[in-house]
DNA sequence: TCTGGGGTCCTAGGACCC
DNA sequence: TCTGGGGTCCTAGGACCC
Protein backbone atom coordinates (compact mmCIF):
# COMPACT_ATOMS: atom_id res chain seq x y z
CA UNK A 1 0.00 0.00 0.00
CA UNK A 2 0.63 3.65 -0.76
CA UNK A 3 -0.24 6.99 0.93
CA UNK A 4 0.16 9.85 -0.59
CA UNK A 5 -0.29 13.35 1.88
CA UNK A 6 -1.20 15.97 0.16
CA UNK A 7 -1.09 19.79 1.86
CA UNK A 8 -4.48 21.79 1.24
CA UNK A 9 -3.99 24.87 -0.95
CA UNK A 10 -0.29 24.54 0.40
CA UNK A 11 0.87 28.40 0.42
CA UNK A 12 -2.77 29.87 1.54
CA UNK A 13 -2.54 27.48 4.72
CA UNK A 14 1.17 28.85 5.09
CA UNK A 15 -0.21 32.24 4.95
CA UNK A 16 -2.95 31.23 7.22
CA UNK A 17 -1.46 29.57 9.80
CA UNK A 18 0.68 32.97 10.60
CA UNK A 19 -2.76 35.40 10.56
CA UNK A 20 -5.83 33.17 12.11
CA UNK A 21 -7.68 35.72 10.95
CA UNK A 22 -7.81 34.67 7.10
CA UNK A 23 -9.73 31.75 8.32
CA UNK A 24 -13.17 31.39 6.71
CA UNK A 25 -12.33 34.16 4.25
CA UNK A 26 -11.29 33.96 0.37
CA UNK A 27 -7.24 33.96 0.28
CA UNK A 28 -5.12 33.77 -3.23
CA UNK A 29 -1.76 33.58 -3.18
CA UNK A 30 -0.15 35.55 -6.66
CA UNK A 31 2.91 33.71 -8.99
CA UNK A 32 5.93 35.30 -9.30
CA UNK A 33 5.56 39.22 -10.24
CA UNK A 34 2.07 39.17 -8.96
CA UNK A 35 0.98 37.54 -12.51
CA UNK A 36 -1.20 34.42 -11.52
CA UNK A 37 -3.26 32.83 -8.95
CA UNK A 38 -1.46 29.81 -7.77
CA UNK A 39 -3.15 29.24 -4.38
CA UNK A 40 -6.79 29.64 -3.53
CA UNK A 41 -8.47 29.02 -0.35
CA UNK A 42 -11.76 26.45 -0.49
CA UNK A 43 -13.87 30.62 -0.42
CA UNK A 44 -11.93 31.45 -3.50
CA UNK A 45 -12.51 28.64 -5.67
CA UNK A 46 -16.17 29.12 -4.52
CA UNK A 47 -16.47 32.55 -5.80
CA UNK A 48 -15.19 30.83 -9.73
CA UNK A 49 -11.35 31.97 -9.21
CA UNK A 50 -9.33 29.45 -11.37
CA UNK A 51 -5.94 28.21 -10.90
CA UNK A 52 -3.25 29.80 -13.14
CA UNK A 53 -5.82 33.05 -13.84
CA UNK A 54 -4.07 35.83 -14.76
CA UNK A 55 -4.59 38.25 -12.16
CA UNK A 56 -5.47 41.50 -13.75
CA UNK A 57 -8.34 39.45 -15.55
CA UNK A 58 -9.95 38.57 -11.92
CA UNK A 59 -9.73 42.09 -10.24
CA UNK A 60 -12.90 43.31 -10.34
CA UNK A 61 -14.15 40.16 -8.99
CA UNK A 62 -11.62 40.16 -6.80
CA UNK A 63 -12.14 43.43 -5.71
CA UNK A 64 -15.85 42.77 -5.13
CA UNK A 65 -15.55 40.15 -2.76
CA UNK A 66 -12.66 42.01 -0.80
CA UNK A 67 -10.13 38.56 -1.89
CA UNK A 68 -7.08 39.09 0.22
CA UNK A 69 -4.16 38.56 -1.70
CA UNK A 70 -0.36 37.40 -1.10
CA UNK A 71 2.81 37.43 -3.32
CA UNK A 72 4.61 34.41 -3.10
CA UNK A 73 7.13 33.83 -0.10
CA UNK A 74 8.92 30.94 -0.72
CA UNK A 75 11.28 30.99 1.87
CA UNK A 76 8.15 30.59 4.21
CA UNK A 77 6.72 27.75 2.38
CA UNK A 78 9.83 25.98 1.46
CA UNK A 79 11.09 26.16 5.40
CA UNK A 80 6.96 25.15 6.28
CA UNK A 81 7.25 22.04 3.64
CA UNK A 82 10.27 21.29 5.46
CA UNK A 83 8.18 20.23 8.32
CA UNK A 84 5.42 18.65 7.39
CA UNK A 85 7.92 16.62 5.49
CA UNK A 86 9.81 16.08 8.59
CA UNK A 87 7.32 14.79 10.60
CA UNK A 88 5.93 12.51 7.95
CA UNK A 89 9.24 11.38 7.30
CA UNK A 90 8.96 10.23 11.26
CA UNK A 91 6.40 8.34 11.33
CA UNK A 92 7.40 5.34 8.13
CA UNK A 93 10.57 4.01 7.31
CA UNK A 94 10.47 5.35 3.41
CA UNK A 95 9.11 8.73 2.29
CA UNK A 96 9.48 10.23 -1.46
CA UNK A 97 8.53 13.71 -1.40
CA UNK A 98 7.20 14.51 -4.54
CA UNK A 99 6.79 17.90 -4.37
CA UNK A 100 6.87 20.91 -2.25
CA UNK A 101 3.41 19.81 -0.71
CA UNK A 102 3.17 16.28 -1.47
CA UNK A 103 5.15 13.41 -0.25
CA UNK A 104 4.30 9.31 -1.18
CA UNK A 105 4.99 7.06 1.98
CA UNK A 106 5.34 3.44 1.47
CA UNK A 107 3.11 1.51 3.70
CA UNK A 108 3.82 -2.28 2.61
CA UNK A 109 4.11 -4.83 5.41
CA UNK A 110 3.00 -1.78 7.70
CA UNK A 111 -0.42 -2.69 9.23
CA UNK A 112 0.80 -5.38 11.86
CA UNK A 113 3.00 -3.25 13.49
CA UNK A 114 1.15 0.14 13.10
CA UNK A 115 -2.00 -0.78 13.25
CA UNK A 116 -5.15 -0.06 10.84
CA UNK A 117 -3.91 1.90 8.14
CA UNK A 118 -7.08 4.48 7.94
CA UNK A 119 -6.71 5.03 11.80
CA UNK A 120 -2.86 5.82 11.52
CA UNK A 121 -3.72 8.24 8.79
CA UNK A 122 -6.31 10.09 10.86
CA UNK A 123 -3.46 10.26 13.56
CA UNK A 124 -1.25 11.95 11.17
CA UNK A 125 -3.22 14.39 9.37
CA UNK A 126 -4.08 15.20 13.04
CA UNK A 127 -0.57 15.35 14.32
CA UNK A 128 0.77 17.46 11.04
CA UNK A 129 -2.12 19.87 11.95
CA UNK A 130 -0.99 20.34 15.41
CA UNK A 131 2.65 20.79 14.25
CA UNK A 132 2.48 23.17 11.96
CA UNK A 133 -1.67 24.58 11.47
CA UNK A 134 -0.92 22.93 7.43
CA UNK A 135 -4.27 20.78 7.00
CA UNK A 136 -3.65 17.38 4.91
CA UNK A 137 -5.55 14.59 3.28
CA UNK A 138 -4.34 11.58 3.11
CA UNK A 139 -5.57 8.74 -0.16
CA UNK A 140 -4.13 4.68 0.81
CA UNK A 141 -4.42 2.45 -2.45
CA UNK A 142 -2.17 -0.11 -3.68
CA UNK A 143 -0.71 2.01 -6.71
CA UNK A 144 0.50 5.53 -6.49
CA UNK A 145 -1.93 6.41 -9.48
CA UNK A 146 -4.45 4.87 -6.77
CA UNK A 147 -3.56 6.86 -3.93
CA UNK A 148 -3.64 9.85 -5.86
CA UNK A 149 -7.11 8.95 -6.92
CA UNK A 150 -8.02 8.60 -3.13
CA UNK A 151 -6.61 11.58 -1.93
CA UNK A 152 -8.61 13.37 -3.90
CA UNK A 153 -11.91 11.75 -3.31
CA UNK A 154 -10.70 12.62 0.04
CA UNK A 155 -10.57 16.21 -0.03
CA UNK A 156 -13.75 16.41 -1.50
CA UNK A 157 -16.06 14.97 0.27
CA UNK A 158 -16.61 16.07 4.41
CA UNK A 159 -17.14 12.68 5.40
CA UNK A 160 -13.80 11.24 4.96
CA UNK A 161 -12.77 13.68 7.38
CA UNK A 162 -9.71 14.10 4.91
CA UNK A 163 -8.68 10.07 4.69
CA UNK A 164 -9.51 7.77 2.04
CA UNK A 165 -8.48 3.99 1.92
CA UNK A 166 -9.32 1.87 -0.70
CA UNK A 167 -8.64 -1.56 0.90
CA UNK A 168 -11.33 -3.85 -1.31
CA UNK A 169 -11.69 -3.98 -4.47
CA UNK A 170 -15.64 -2.54 -4.33
CA UNK A 171 -14.04 0.40 -3.13
CA UNK A 172 -11.50 0.91 -5.52
CA UNK A 173 -14.73 0.09 -8.12
CA UNK A 174 -16.69 2.88 -6.46
CA UNK A 175 -13.98 5.35 -6.60
CA UNK A 176 -12.90 4.93 -10.49
CA UNK A 177 -16.38 5.33 -11.28
CA UNK A 178 -16.55 8.63 -8.85
CA UNK A 179 -13.20 10.40 -10.93
CA UNK A 180 -14.16 11.55 -14.64
CA UNK A 181 -10.85 10.81 -16.44
CA UNK A 182 -9.59 14.40 -16.06
CA UNK A 183 -8.87 14.08 -13.04
CA UNK A 184 -6.52 10.55 -13.28
CA UNK A 185 -3.01 11.29 -12.41
CA UNK A 186 -1.70 11.56 -15.95
CA UNK A 187 -4.42 12.73 -18.14
CA UNK A 188 -3.85 16.10 -18.66
CA UNK A 189 -5.33 18.85 -21.12
CA UNK A 190 -4.52 16.72 -24.67
CA UNK A 191 -5.28 13.23 -23.48
CA UNK A 192 -8.01 14.23 -21.82
CA UNK A 193 -9.92 15.63 -25.15
CA UNK A 194 -8.74 12.58 -27.13
CA UNK A 195 -10.32 9.87 -24.67
CA UNK A 196 -13.94 11.98 -24.46
CA UNK A 197 -13.89 11.37 -28.33
CA UNK A 198 -13.90 7.94 -27.64
CA UNK A 199 -16.78 7.92 -25.14
CA UNK A 200 -14.38 7.47 -22.41
CA UNK A 201 -15.41 9.69 -19.23
CA UNK A 202 -14.89 8.14 -15.96
CA UNK A 203 -11.51 6.52 -14.71
CA UNK A 204 -13.82 3.36 -14.27
CA UNK A 205 -13.59 3.17 -18.61
CA UNK A 206 -10.20 3.88 -18.74
CA UNK A 207 -9.46 1.10 -16.23
CA UNK A 208 -11.24 -1.19 -18.50
CA UNK A 209 -9.23 -0.91 -21.43
CA UNK A 210 -6.30 -3.10 -21.91
CA UNK A 211 -2.80 -2.22 -22.27
CA UNK A 212 -2.19 -2.48 -25.59
CA UNK A 213 -4.67 0.53 -26.29
CA UNK A 214 -3.00 2.18 -23.62
CA UNK A 215 0.47 2.38 -25.12
CA UNK A 216 -1.12 3.22 -28.73
CA UNK A 217 -2.94 6.23 -27.42
CA UNK A 218 -1.81 7.79 -23.98
CA UNK A 219 2.36 7.90 -25.07
CA UNK A 220 3.44 4.46 -25.21
CA UNK A 221 4.89 2.93 -22.08
CA UNK A 222 3.68 5.63 -19.58
CA UNK A 223 0.19 5.29 -20.98
CA UNK A 224 0.34 0.93 -20.22
CA UNK A 225 1.71 2.17 -16.40
CA UNK A 226 -1.26 4.00 -15.99
CA UNK A 227 -3.87 1.80 -16.78
CA UNK A 228 -2.07 -1.43 -15.31
CA UNK A 229 -2.22 1.05 -12.12
CA UNK A 230 -5.69 2.22 -12.17
CA UNK A 231 -6.44 -1.59 -12.30
CA UNK A 232 -4.25 -2.39 -9.11
CA UNK A 233 -1.20 -3.63 -10.33
CA UNK A 234 1.62 -1.25 -8.95
CA UNK A 235 4.03 0.02 -11.88
CA UNK A 236 5.99 2.48 -10.29
CA UNK A 237 7.72 1.92 -6.58
CA UNK A 238 8.70 4.48 -3.96
CA UNK A 239 11.58 6.80 -5.06
CA UNK A 240 12.89 7.58 -1.57
CA UNK A 241 14.27 11.13 -0.60
CA UNK A 242 17.20 10.97 0.84
CA UNK A 243 17.11 12.63 4.56
CA UNK A 244 14.14 14.82 3.22
CA UNK A 245 15.77 16.29 0.62
CA UNK A 246 15.66 16.37 -3.10
CA UNK A 247 18.31 15.87 -5.79
CA UNK A 248 17.64 17.29 -9.23
CA UNK A 249 18.16 15.79 -12.46
CA UNK A 250 18.14 19.47 -13.90
CA UNK A 251 18.48 23.08 -12.25
CA UNK A 252 16.61 25.88 -13.52
CA UNK A 253 16.37 29.83 -12.80
CA UNK A 254 14.30 32.37 -14.89
CA UNK A 255 12.04 34.60 -14.27
CA UNK A 256 9.29 37.03 -16.28
CA UNK A 257 10.96 40.77 -15.94
CA UNK A 258 8.79 43.47 -14.05
CA UNK A 259 9.10 45.73 -16.61
CA UNK A 260 10.06 45.56 -20.46
CA UNK A 261 14.04 45.69 -21.17
CA UNK A 262 16.37 46.19 -24.29
CA UNK A 263 19.17 47.14 -23.09
CA UNK A 264 22.08 44.83 -23.34
CA UNK A 265 23.87 45.21 -20.03
CA UNK A 266 20.11 45.20 -18.01
CA UNK A 267 19.64 41.65 -19.56
CA UNK A 268 22.85 40.64 -18.33
CA UNK A 269 22.74 41.41 -15.21
CA UNK A 270 19.23 39.31 -15.04
CA UNK A 271 20.81 36.94 -16.80
CA UNK A 272 24.33 37.00 -14.38
CA UNK A 273 21.71 36.93 -10.98
CA UNK A 274 19.84 33.70 -12.48
CA UNK A 275 23.20 32.05 -13.10
CA UNK A 276 24.48 33.04 -9.93
CA UNK A 277 21.07 31.78 -8.16
CA UNK A 278 21.21 28.17 -10.47
CA UNK A 279 24.86 27.93 -9.57
CA UNK A 280 24.18 28.28 -5.47
CA UNK A 281 21.33 25.61 -6.12
CA UNK A 282 23.65 23.00 -7.71
CA UNK A 283 26.32 23.44 -4.99
CA UNK A 284 23.62 23.16 -2.27
CA UNK A 285 23.23 19.43 -3.58
CA UNK A 286 26.48 18.60 -3.86
CA UNK A 287 26.29 18.67 -8.15
CA UNK A 288 28.17 20.13 -10.97
CA UNK A 289 26.91 20.74 -14.38
CA UNK A 290 28.38 19.87 -17.72
CA UNK A 291 25.39 21.80 -19.93
CA UNK A 292 24.34 25.61 -20.00
CA UNK A 293 21.35 26.98 -21.76
CA UNK A 294 20.43 30.45 -21.57
CA UNK A 295 17.24 32.07 -22.78
CA UNK A 296 16.03 35.32 -23.54
CA UNK A 297 12.29 35.89 -24.96
CA UNK A 298 9.80 38.95 -26.21
CA UNK A 299 6.66 39.14 -25.00
CA UNK A 300 4.51 36.08 -25.76
CA UNK A 301 0.85 37.20 -25.64
CA UNK A 302 1.67 40.56 -28.19
CA UNK A 303 0.63 40.06 -31.79
CA UNK A 304 4.41 39.33 -33.08
CA UNK A 305 4.27 35.79 -34.35
CA UNK A 306 6.23 33.10 -32.83
CA UNK A 307 8.74 31.77 -31.96
CA UNK A 308 9.35 34.69 -28.86
CA UNK A 309 12.27 32.36 -27.32
CA UNK A 310 15.52 32.68 -28.85
CA UNK A 311 18.32 29.88 -26.62
CA UNK A 312 21.57 28.40 -26.37
CA UNK A 313 23.46 25.52 -25.22
CA UNK A 314 26.33 25.19 -24.27
CA UNK A 315 28.54 21.77 -23.52
CA UNK A 316 30.53 22.87 -20.93
CA UNK A 317 34.60 21.90 -21.28
CA UNK A 318 34.34 20.18 -17.86
CA UNK A 319 31.44 19.72 -15.39
CA UNK A 320 31.53 22.81 -13.26
CA UNK A 321 29.48 24.33 -10.39
CA UNK A 322 31.97 27.24 -10.17
CA UNK A 323 29.99 30.62 -10.41
CA UNK A 324 32.88 32.88 -12.06
CA UNK A 325 33.17 29.83 -14.85
CA UNK A 326 29.18 29.60 -15.43
CA UNK A 327 28.98 33.70 -15.44
CA UNK A 328 31.99 33.53 -17.83
CA UNK A 329 29.92 31.24 -20.35
CA UNK A 330 26.43 32.47 -19.70
CA UNK A 331 27.89 35.82 -20.63
CA UNK A 332 29.16 34.31 -24.06
CA UNK A 333 26.11 32.47 -24.60
CA UNK A 334 23.85 36.17 -24.34
CA UNK A 335 25.86 37.74 -26.93
CA UNK A 336 25.08 34.81 -29.26
CA UNK A 337 21.64 35.12 -28.83
CA UNK A 338 20.88 38.91 -28.17
CA UNK A 339 19.44 41.10 -31.19
CA UNK A 340 20.22 44.81 -30.94
CA UNK A 341 17.07 46.75 -30.65
CA UNK A 342 14.71 43.82 -29.97
CA UNK A 343 12.05 44.18 -26.68
CA UNK A 344 12.75 41.49 -23.95
CA UNK A 345 10.00 40.19 -21.14
CA UNK A 346 11.68 37.19 -19.98
CA UNK A 347 15.17 35.18 -19.52
CA UNK A 348 16.61 32.01 -17.44
CA UNK A 349 19.04 29.89 -17.26
CA UNK A 350 19.19 26.46 -16.93
CA UNK A 351 21.90 23.80 -15.79
CA UNK A 352 21.43 20.34 -17.29
CA UNK A 353 23.88 17.00 -17.45
CA UNK A 354 24.41 16.70 -13.71
CA UNK A 355 27.02 15.01 -12.02
CA UNK A 356 28.48 14.42 -8.63
CA UNK A 357 30.82 17.34 -7.92
CA UNK A 358 34.57 16.57 -7.43
CA UNK A 359 34.19 13.63 -9.64
CA UNK A 360 35.88 15.83 -12.68
CA UNK A 361 38.86 16.48 -10.41
CA UNK A 362 39.55 12.65 -10.09
CA UNK A 363 40.68 13.06 -13.98
CA UNK A 364 43.72 14.79 -13.66
CA UNK A 365 46.63 13.58 -13.21
CA UNK A 366 48.00 16.26 -10.78
CA UNK A 367 45.89 18.61 -8.14
CA UNK A 368 44.91 21.20 -9.79
CA UNK A 369 45.50 24.09 -7.23
CA UNK A 370 43.62 26.69 -9.16
CA UNK A 371 40.70 24.89 -9.04
CA UNK A 372 40.89 23.77 -5.66
CA UNK A 373 40.96 27.70 -4.70
CA UNK A 374 38.50 28.09 -6.45
CA UNK A 375 36.10 25.30 -4.65
CA UNK A 376 37.33 26.78 -1.65
CA UNK A 377 36.14 30.51 -2.80
CA UNK A 378 32.62 29.24 -3.93
CA UNK A 379 32.18 27.38 -0.63
CA UNK A 380 33.17 30.43 1.55
CA UNK A 381 31.00 32.17 -0.70
CA UNK A 382 27.69 30.10 0.50
CA UNK A 383 28.87 30.12 3.95
CA UNK A 384 28.96 33.93 3.81
CA UNK A 385 25.54 34.26 2.48
CA UNK A 386 24.20 32.06 3.96
CA UNK A 387 24.99 33.83 7.65
CA UNK A 388 24.70 36.80 6.02
CA UNK A 389 21.56 37.12 3.56
CA UNK A 390 21.18 35.62 0.36
CA UNK A 391 23.29 37.93 -1.98
CA UNK A 392 25.30 39.65 0.78
CA UNK A 393 28.19 38.93 -1.39
CA UNK A 394 27.72 38.64 -4.94
CA UNK A 395 29.59 39.13 -7.99
CA UNK A 396 29.74 42.25 -9.85
CA UNK A 397 28.09 41.53 -13.41
CA UNK A 398 24.80 40.32 -11.19
CA UNK A 399 25.66 43.60 -9.17
CA UNK A 400 22.92 46.20 -9.69
CA UNK A 401 23.65 49.48 -11.79
CA UNK A 402 25.65 52.08 -9.84
CA UNK A 403 23.07 53.87 -7.63
CA UNK A 404 19.74 51.74 -8.04
CA UNK A 405 18.20 50.11 -5.25
CA UNK A 406 16.35 47.25 -7.09
CA UNK A 407 17.52 45.48 -10.47
CA UNK A 408 15.34 46.51 -13.80
CA UNK A 409 14.32 43.53 -14.06
CA UNK A 410 13.06 42.80 -10.50
CA UNK A 411 8.72 41.77 -10.55
CA UNK A 412 5.94 43.15 -8.22
CA UNK A 413 5.82 41.45 -4.79
CA UNK A 414 3.02 43.97 -3.40
CA UNK A 415 1.44 41.66 -0.74
CA UNK A 416 4.80 40.29 0.57
CA UNK A 417 4.66 38.67 4.13
CA UNK A 418 7.97 38.41 6.55
CA UNK A 419 9.84 35.36 5.81
CA UNK A 420 8.33 34.39 9.89
CA UNK A 421 10.24 31.23 10.24
CA UNK A 422 13.82 32.28 8.31
CA UNK A 423 15.28 35.57 9.04
CA UNK A 424 15.60 37.11 12.17
CA UNK A 425 13.97 40.44 11.19
CA UNK A 426 11.09 39.07 10.29
CA UNK A 427 10.70 37.22 13.36
CA UNK A 428 6.40 37.27 14.48
CA UNK A 429 6.31 39.61 17.00
CA UNK A 430 3.23 38.51 19.86
CA UNK A 431 2.57 41.75 22.03
CA UNK A 432 1.16 41.30 25.33
C1' DT B 1 -0.46 48.81 -18.58
C1' DC B 2 -1.02 43.73 -16.42
C1' DT B 3 -0.42 36.93 -18.41
C1' DG B 4 4.62 32.02 -13.12
C1' DG B 5 8.37 28.91 -12.31
C1' DG B 6 10.48 24.52 -11.86
C1' DG B 7 10.50 19.97 -12.81
C1' DT B 8 9.98 14.76 -15.06
C1' DC B 9 9.73 11.18 -18.57
C1' DC B 10 9.17 9.49 -23.18
C1' DT B 11 9.37 9.10 -28.43
C1' DA B 12 11.07 9.81 -32.97
C1' DG B 13 14.56 10.62 -36.00
C1' DG B 14 19.28 11.56 -37.48
C1' DA B 15 24.25 10.69 -37.19
C1' DC B 16 27.44 7.50 -36.51
C1' DC B 17 29.54 2.94 -35.52
C1' DC B 18 30.72 -2.03 -36.43
C1' DT C 1 18.30 -4.37 -61.03
C1' DC C 2 19.71 -6.08 -56.27
C1' DT C 3 21.80 -2.40 -51.03
C1' DG C 4 21.78 -5.85 -43.52
C1' DG C 5 21.11 -5.62 -38.99
C1' DG C 6 22.10 -4.31 -35.20
C1' DG C 7 23.76 -0.91 -31.67
C1' DT C 8 24.55 4.00 -29.24
C1' DC C 9 24.19 8.79 -28.56
C1' DC C 10 22.17 13.08 -29.20
C1' DT C 11 18.48 16.48 -29.96
C1' DA C 12 13.91 18.30 -30.54
C1' DG C 13 9.50 18.16 -29.28
C1' DG C 14 5.42 16.52 -26.75
C1' DA C 15 2.89 15.62 -22.69
C1' DC C 16 2.37 15.82 -18.04
C1' DC C 17 3.03 17.21 -13.04
C1' DC C 18 2.73 20.65 -8.95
Amino acid sequence: MYALVDCNNFYVSCERAFQPQLEGKPVVVLSNNDGCLISRSAEAKALGLKMGEPYFQVKPLVQQHAVRMFSSNYALYGDMSGRVMHYLSSVVPEVEIYSIDECFLDLHGMEPYLGPLAEQAAGWRHEVRRRTHIPVCIGIAPTKTLAKLANRLAKKSPTMEGVCYLDTDGRRQWALAQTPVEDVWGIGGQYAHKLYAQGIRTAAQLAGQSEAWARKQLGGVVGARLVRELQGTPCQGLQPSEDGTLSRKSIACTRTFGQPLSAFADVLGAVAHFASKAAEKLRRQGSAANVLTVFISKNRFGTEPPPHTRSVVLTLPTGTSDTIELLRHARAALKRIWEPGAVYRKAGVVLDGLETAGQQQLLLFEPNEQAERRAKLMADLDKVNQRFGAGKVKFATAQLPKGEYTAPWAGQHQWQTPAYTTCWEDLLCIRA
